[in-house]
Parts: structure tokens; C-alpha cells; sequence
DNA sequence: ATGAAAGCGCTAACAC
DNA sequence: GTGTTAGCGCTTTCAT
């Protein structure tokens, strides 16, 4: 005779029990049992009856649906982040930043991967959306117009990107790493070391964040009053490790046996890059920092290689995770959505190590 | 007049539109949207129909909420991974494979993340279910009972683990690296390069994928008879790279330098540190191989370092994450929850490069 | 203090 | 072919 669907569905024997099995089970109905679960400021339920909730909820092995939770409440404690290419330093660390953030406010964080595609990029940011997520991060690492995130900003859903917005001209809120002040701090330190034959090692497929870093770079050396470096395009793919790979061994090969005595310095767009061609001159015969300075950006662990130790442009991913989540958070808290969006542009920090600037760097 | 709660919630601007208001924009009912829109088989709606539905959609920028979609359903289309330090490359690739056989089966990833603790990792995994996940995959790193995974299997969800149900005892689908016969085919390398002084580096906080590698090279040098291995325990941080801080180094310089001319080769628990050992041993001056032969263990992308190309036992990953993912979708197929738990064992690949075999490996 | 009832957005059986 | 209805499991308002 109960008013509603009274926990009829027993046929499935391992169900998950649903709070109205556990109102049952207390003896209270369903709305005291959410009431104590939550424990709501207005809820006036008596000690026995707290026990009796707690006592139902042990024994019948309780446990909410989230789902239906967030339904009713409108709201899902959780934020997304949308990932291309997990394998790469920087995503990783602002990811685990961003995670540890959100953690630390009593959200959970949603990720999903894409292999650097735009496509499957898109799919996962909407589905983050349609899942209920309160907020998302993008992390882009390729080109793209992103013009979907003003859709979802548009529908009411907190949005933020790491590396996009800004340089995209999207009023969405971004933090971004300054590559162009990252590419000159490389190059200040290169030219205050004594180099001027600099070269720039990048890979054939360029995207903004490393055209950066080589306006960068070459700002320095106009302002120097030096001829532009010189690059070297791996015609290799970036990830995973294609300049690593024989084919791109040889062609950092037949670049720098092309220009012995030449070049006194490279800064590569990336750690990775570095660290492989430091192989290629090791192995060819230059001493490294002496016949020839190499330097590489991000800061990732890599570069701590004690084979390498490697001078860098430290990637303050730490402190991009944590802006992120606190963008979203405003928004969520209710912000004008139409205010102007905040852009925030971090700088990577310099580190000097023995590839530039060592004593003990040649084997 | 309508039935039931027309769309009368409109005071907020950007919401977004249910099926609800689809339905009136379209002249139909929330069921005719909701057959045209999954395209179900017995769904006899007109061409007339489906386009107004469709152009309803279009223009009011309709986007399914998926949490009332599996609320009714039951069903997600989502497996759900917890993820243990997401920088540890075996499992960065088992989660990319994982990812990407999920998305070609239908199902979108969700992955949390803990930095490797217990407690954190626990209540993902719980989260994951509540959140409605329809399948979990576990993995983690470290030491841990895991039995809460046992309460989840029985509540009918389906689990599995990677590298930890079979070594628990754990009734629950696993898949895992047979690091015993890793370590034998390392330690069989070394061996048949007339290598007889052996010895072991590895973390103070031992786990028991390394113990099985040690266990595994010990076997080997059992059956040559020879000594055991000794074994070099660096007191930092396995993660990240703490054998490549100062620390690690001085203890690593330590333990050879009063070993000079007695041992031959050094076979470690992972490329990581192996890289730190090749960076420290060359530094001191030794040659690597003629010197030593330095072995390192993953096959991670790290072991291709052009610096000090590692041999290694590659980690099928690919594999171990489309085996997951099968176990998954068998479970959830309904598969008999109390059939005999899978449980795969899968053995790694070794790679021979220049740091135990090479010519040109020396600078 | 407690519980009935309506509603979150969707699905699916069954009438019409 | 299309619409009605009764849920999915939870929250929340409002009587009692």
C-alpha cells in the first residue's frame, strides 16, 4: 500500500540498495534517511533515528547513486579535464596539479584522454558536459578553434583552457605559459654564456606555443644585434620520442656534422628533442657544454637526466593547475558569466644545468 | 494542459533544454524524441517527424543529459580506470591502450587518479561505481588488500584489476606481468654475454612486481651456480626520478666505486634508475658495456634514451590494457559472476640495445 | 521531528 | 506511427 514503486525490483540478487530499501530496513521513509545522510542543517532527526540509518545502511551495504543524485541536485561535485597526449611532461604535471586542487575543495576530477585529436578532443569535452561535469578544463596540445567551449560556456557549464583561449581570442577564461619570455630567457642565458652561433632545433609540425618560443629566441638574437639562428626541422614526429628514433638521429646528425665548429649553441623547443640530439653529439665526438651548448624547455624530469642534466625553461605546471580549478571555481560560485574572461599568463622559470653552463657535464 | 511538468523551469537563460521542450518545439511527445534520437528498432516515426525533431534540436541546442539517460537505463557506456601515479610509463600505456579499446568498443573512459595512495585510490574506486560506472579497472602500484574491490564485484560490477588480483589471491579478473620471467630473461642476457659478477639496484621500499623481477634474476644465477646477486637498495623516493637527485647519485657512485673490477653488470628494477646508474657509472669513467652492461626494466620510452640506449624487458601494455578491457565487457555481458576469475599473466619482451651488447655505445 | 509528494531528464512498455 | 504512463534513485518543499 505504499504511495510509490515500493522496492519492488528485488529479482536482480546483488542489486545496489536503493535509500528507499534503507528507509525500509531504518523503519523512517526516505526523506529522513537523505536528510541524516547529508546531514542538512534542518534536519531535527533524533540520535535512535540517526542510528537506525547508519545501522540500515552498514547491514544492507548502502551506497548513493551519483547519478541521481546530480540529477536532482543540478550539481555533480565533479570537474572535468580533457587530455591530449597523457604522455607529455607538462600536460601530466598540470593534470596531477589540477587533480590535487580540485581534491582539495571537495571536487572530484573527470579525465578523459585523446591521442591529440581534435576530433575524439571534441567528443570528450561534450560528453564531459552531458556527463554533468561542473566544470572542464582543456588541455589542447595541437591546433583547433575550440569554438565548441563557447557553446558549452554559453549553456551555463564553468569552462577553462590551458594554453588556448588567449592565444585563440576566446572570451574564456586560460591560463597559458609566456613561451615567448621562455624562449628568451634560453637565449639571454645562451648569449651571456659567450654563445652567438646559436641554432634552434623544432620539429616540421609547428604549433603556436612552439612558434613561440621561437620568436622568442630570435628576438633575443635580433636585439643582439646577431643574425637569426639557424633551425634544424625534424621532419620526425614530436611524440612519443620520434627524434630518438634512427631516423631522427640521422638527421640531427647531418645538421650539426654539417656545421662542426659552426654552431656554438642549440636550444631545442623541447627536453625531449634536447636530450636526443645531446646523444647524436656525444656519440659524433662534441663535447657538451664546451664544443657546443645545448638547452631544452619544460623543465621535465628528463632534464634532471644525469646523463644530460639539461638547462631548461621550467613549465610552472603546479601553479597552472591550481589557477585552473580556481577559475572554475569562480564561475561556479556564480560569477557573471559574460564578465570579461581571465587570461592569466604564467613564466617559465629558468634552470641552469651542466648543458649550458657545467663543469662536470662531459663524460 | 500538458501532463507532466511542462517545461515550466525556464527563469534560468542558458539552461539547457530537455527532451521536454525538444518535444514541444518539435509538435511531438518526449517519446517520439527520445525513440527517433537512439534510432530504435521499433521506432516507426516519419521522415516528417524525424526531421522536425531534428531541426528542434538544432535550434534549440538540445545536448542528452547522460545521467538521466543511465539513471534510466542502467547502463553508462562508461568503464572507469584508477589510475595510480600517473607518470609511471607501464602505467601510462596501459592506460592509453585501455582507453583506446574502450572508445572502439562504444564506451568512453573516465579515469581518476591518486598519487599513489591507498586511501585516495580507495575512495575513486568507490566513486567510479557510485558515479555509475559500468566497469572498473584497477591500477595500482603499491601494496594494498584491494578487498574492496570483492564488495564491488558483488554488488554486480564489473572489475579488474592489473598486476594485482592474481598476486592477492583475489577472485577477480587480472591481468598481469610475469615479472619473474622478466627478471630471468634480463638476467639470461647478462649471463650469455659472459657477464658473472651480477648485481641488483632497486628502491628500499621494495613492492612485489620487484620483488618477483629479483626473485626472478636470483633463479638464473641459482641455477648457473653462481652467487646471488648483490643488491644495491637506494634510500630515495622511486618516484619521480629520485635516483637522479644528488642523493641517489652519491649512493649510487658509493656502491661501485668500492666495487671497481668486481662487478661486471647491474641489472635494475627499472629503466629510470638504470639511466641514473648509466649517467653515474660514466661519469666515474667507466665504459658501458665493456666496462659493466647496465640493464634496465619496462621497455618504457626512457630506455631508447640516444645517451644510453637501454636493454630491456619491454612491458606488453598494449596488450595488458585490451585484455582489461575484454575481461570487462565479458563480465558485463553477463557472464556468470562466480565462473572462475580470469586471470592472464602476461610476459615481457626483451630489447637488446647498446647498454649491455653495444659497440657504439660508449661516448 | 517526520513523511508525503513533486520533480530532476530520460527510457520503455503498452495503449491508442 | 504516436502518446501515455510508470518508473530509474535521489532532493526538497511543505504539511503534519
Amino acid at each position: 500500500m505504499e504511495i510509490r514503486h515500493p522496492s519492488k525490483t528485488r529479482e536482480k540478487p546483488n542489486k545496489r540498495p536503493s535509500m528507499q530499501e534503507v528507509a525500509e530496513a531504518a523503519g523512517v521513509s526516505r526523506s529522513t534517511v537523505s536528510s541524516v545522510l547529508n546531514n542538512r542543517p534542518d534536519c531535527f532527526a533524533s540520535q535512535a533515528t540517526r542510528q537506525a540509518v547508519r545501522r540500515a545502511i552498514e547491514k544492507l551495504g548502502y551506497r548513493p547513486n551519483l547519478n541521481a543524485k546530480s540529477l536532482a541536485k543540478g550539481r555533480s561535485m565533479t570537474l572535468g579535464v580533457a587530455l591530449n597526449g597523457v604522455n607529455i611532461d607538462p600536460v601530466t604535471r598540470t593534470f596531477e596539479s589540477f587533480e590535487f586542487q580540485a581534491r582539495s575543495r571537495g571536487y572530484y576530477t573527470l579525465a578523459t584522454y585523446s591521442p591529440n585529436d581534435a576530433q575524439i578532443e571534441a567528443s570528450n569535452l561534450c560528453w564531459l558536459e552531458d556527463r554533468g561535469a561542473d566544470g572542464v578544463l582543456c588541455i589542447p596540445t595541437e591546433y583547433g578553434r575550440h569554438e565548441h567551449l563557447l557553446e558549452m560556456k554559453r549553456r551555463g557549464l564553468a569552462v577553462a583552457t590551458y594554453d588556448a583561449a588567449r592565444r585563440l581570442g576566446l572570451p574564456i577564461d586560460d591560463v597559458s605559459i609566456d613561451h615567448f619570455a621562455g624562449g628568451r630567457m634560453i637565449a639571454e642565458h645562451l648569449l651571456s654564456l659567450g654563445r652567438r652561433r646559436v641554432c634552434i632545433a623544432q620539429f616540421a609540425h609547428l604549433c603556436w606555443v612552439v612558434e613561440q618560443r621561437i620568436a622568442g629566441i630570435q628576438s633575443v638574437m635580433r636585439e643582439a644585434g646577431l643574425p637569426p639562428a639557424e633551425l634544424l626541422s625534424l621532419s620526425v614526429e614530436a611524440a612519443p620520442q620520434g627524434c630518438w628514433s634512427d631516423a631522427g638521429q640521422r638527421e640531427i646528425h647531418a645538421f650539426f656534422d654539417a656545421r662542426r665548429g659552426e654552431v656554438d649553441a642549440v636550444a631545442a623547443v623541447g627536453d625531449i628533442i634536447a636530450h636526443g640530439i645531446g646523444g647524436v653529439l656525444r656519440r659524433d665526438g662534441w663535447d657538451i657544454p664546451s664544443d657546443i651548448a645545448v638547452a631544452g624547455y619544460d623543465g621535465s624530469v628528463l632534464s634532471a637526466s644525469p646523463l644530460l642534466p639539461l638547462t631548461t625553461a621550467h613549465n610552472p605546471a603546479d601553479d597552472a593547475g591550481r589557477i585552473a580549478v580556481e577559475m572554475l571555481m569562480e564561475q561556479m560560485s556564480g560569477a557573471d558569466p559574460d564578465r570579461a574572461p581571465r587570461q592569466v599568463e604564467l613564466t617559465p622559470k629558468l634552470i641552469v644545468r651542466e648543458s649550458t653552463a657545467g663543469s662536470a657535464a662531459s663524460p
